[in-house]
RNA sequence: GGGGCCGUAGCUCAAUUGGUUAGAGUACCGGACUGUCGAUCCGGGGGUUGCGGGUUCAAGGCCCGUCGGCCUCGCCA
């Protein structure tokens, strides 16, 4: 060993022994030709070295040359610093190592940045020198408590009788969904395995086959575009029970999103969690994943409006539109003319809306450029819907509602941000259940899944199927956490003429079924028994927890918004060898290639 | 595929809005100092202003293109 301790470890209690640190160099205090002082760094915590000409150090040979980062082998004698040198900022800071005996274990380059104190450059960088970045405190603590979730998610399954299995990476391509990441095969010239979007088929199978209690902590590869809040390549916590209904399902988060909490942060839940409808939760805040820790909910002012001289209102609501709109309290004053119809109007615009209107109230009046087209009574009106009171914000979005829908949820979040509505440090989690089966895609005139192909319709629905399909609800069921999608599941159909029916409703015909989840399609003729599962998004619940506003804080080698990986420069091409193996030619090439 | 922000010393930023030799903090290098802990003090080196064109007497700042990073709409069963 290189070490008997590490340095966090050292304390009062350890003077007068006689010990040996291995570590960083994190800092160092050069006072001549008789005193150096070195603050040593591991992942435990700092511990102050000194380098003194009274206890024989060799100074100048050695001590006096180590520089950030390097990485060192210490041997000396613990002592108390003294009453007026103890330093409150270390959890090791009232003792110090007396050093008898340096090694320089492995010198470093001068780093491109600094692991404390400096300014943080720019993410470029941080991710092309991952592991300086991956030094830092702050991710230090991020993946150390991403541990903890996950032991802590093992702990609980583990004591229900769930049993961890793993599930294939290479699979098959089915081409519902996300687009697949496709690999090669060599052996079958022409053919590609899929890397997996999630285990959904497998571990439906693995009810099939009889492992009633499963999860699984399962990595997951989507090749769509990224955000702030999603990679390409991200980890769920996949789980799947069988004889099992929703509320079975739900019941067993609530406990898990208890115990995780409690063991990771220390903060207690109450249980269960609520449970919203997701047409409630679209009505009242335009979103199914409100962020519920504050509340400006959505109102449809739809009745006034169109009783109103504003045209813009009129013409929306003969249309099928909606008027509706958000009050920000009090912040009537904290948006200037520019802000509301550049800044705000601008914003809402991204999300398909043609206008933003806005009224302020004052001396129990509306004030804004519109108020004109409003009769006094129906100002009036506006107000106490709004809920309106002096120094009162009124926004309206008028539009399609699906527009008015994803602008003023999205301008919600903004206000609630900007205006500081909320304790960033609380958490608010939900449930959103009875999710619509299908979607109209009005581009292939049909409808798709909202969730997946294999997602039971709600039996009180079944009449529904064949005469408003658009209006059947499905057995699912989101986790929504502080505004972000934190779980998502449902039960499954176990019944083959259910999902023939699903099927038919998607428009997959029959031989199409057959061909792409025949195998899916088989099991569930052996025997199914009920089943129904949840995936948490595993980076999403760190995130979270260690109260960070981007995935890749939490991932210890995550990738650019292209999809690049700036440490080692993946992807790359290949030897023009490794493709012929592979049967494939490369058709298209950039100009610099 | 669309929109927005950004790119100047190793790093974080500045450069009076197109005008002298591109500055500061920090890091780095050298020196001083026996109790510092964001050490301090003295001195020093360090620039293809992402890259390529263009406009101009003159470009870090303007125009066009391109590369890269971030945010976002679409996309994400």
């Amino acid at each position: 060993m290189h070490r008997t301790h590490h340095c966090g470890e050292l304390r009062r209690s350890h003077v007068g022994q006689t010990v040996t640190l291995g570590g960083w160099v994190n800092s160092y205090r050069d006072h001549g030709e008789n005193l150096v002082f070195v603050d040593l760094r591991d992942r435990y915590g700092k511990t102050q070295i000194v380098f003194n000409t009274e206890d024989n150090s060799d100074i100048d040979g050695l001590a006096r040359k180590l520089r950030r980062e390097d990485v060192v082998k210490v041997t000396g004698e613990v002592r108390y610093r003294g009453d007026s040198l103890v330093n409150p900022k270390l959890t090791t800071g009232e003792i110090e190592l007396r050093v008898h005996e340096l090694v320089v274990l492995s010198r470093s380059k001068t780093p491109p940045f600094e692991v404390e104190g400096g300014d943080l450059p720019n993410e470029e960088l941080r991710l092309k020198y991952r592991f300086i970045d991956l030094r830092r405190p702050e991710l230090q603590k991020s993946i150390i408590l991403r541990h903890h979730l996950t032991q802590a998610v093992r702990e609980y399954f583990n004591g229900l009788q769930f049993l961890e299995i793993e599930t294939p990476m290479l699979g098959r391509s089915t081409p519902e969904g996300a687009r697949d990441y496709l690999v090669p095969s060599r052996v079958h010239p022409g053919s590609f395995y899929a890397l997996p979007q999630s285990p959904q088929i497998y571990k439906q199978i693995l009810m099939v086959a009889g492992f009633d209690r499963y999860y699984q902590i399962a990595r997951c590869f989507r090749d769509e575009d990224l955000r702030a809040d999603r990679q390409p390549e991200f980890t769920q916590i996949d789980v799947e029970m069988a004889f099992v209904e929703r509320n079975d399902i739900l019941a067993m988060i609530d406990g898990l999103v208890a115990f995780v909490m409690k063991a990771v942060r220390g903060v207690e839940i109450k249980t269960p969690l609520p449970r919203y409808t997701y047409a409630d939760m679209m009505e009242r805040f335009g979103s199914d994943k409100p962020d519920l820790r504050f509340g400006m909910e959505l109102i449809d002012i739809g009745e006034i409006a169109q009783k109103s001289d504003f045209g813009v209102f009129r013409t929306v609501m003969s249309s099928g539109g909606r008027v509706r709109g958000i009050n920000a309290k009090g912040a009537a004053d904290k948006y200037s003319r520019r802000l509301l119809d550049v800044d705000l109007k601008n914003f809402v615009s991204d999300f398909g809306a043609k206008g933003l209107a806005y009224m302020k109230v004052a001396d129990g009046k509306l004030e804004s450029t519109i108020a004109k087209f409003f009769s006094e009574e129906l100002q009036q009106q506006i107000i106490s819907r709004m809920n309106g009171e002096n120094g009162d914000l009124l926004l309206f979005v008028a539009d399609q509602p699906k527009v008015t829908s994803s602008a003023l949820s999205a301008l919600r979040n903004r206000l609630a941000r900007e205006l500081k509505l909320f304790d960033p440090s609380e958490f608010s989690c939900q449930w959103v259940v009875d999710f619509p089966l299908v979607t109209w895609n009005a581009d292939e005139q049909r409808f798709d899944a909202e969730h997946h192909p294999f997602c039971q319709p709600n039996p009180e629905d079944v009449e529904l199927m064949n005469t408003d399909p658009g209006k059947v609800r499905a057995d699912s069921y989101d986790l929504v956490v502080n505004g972000y999608e934190a779980a998502s599941g449902s039960v499954r159909i176990h019944d083959s003429a259910v999902q023939q029916q699903v099927f038919d409703l998607l428009k997959i015909h029959p031989e199409e079924a057959e061909r792409r989840f025949g195998f899916l399609l088989e099991a569930l003729r052996y025997g199914a028994p009920p089943h129904a599962g949840i995936a948490l998004g595993l980076d999403r619940w760190v995130m979270l927890l260690a109260g960070d506003e981007n995935i890749r804080d939490v991932i210890a080698f995550p990738k650019t918004q292209k999809a690049s990986d700036l440490l080692t420069g993946a992807p790359s091409d290949v030897d023009a060898r490794q493709l012929k193996d592979l049967h494939i030619e490369v058709t298209e090439l950039p100009d610099d290639k």
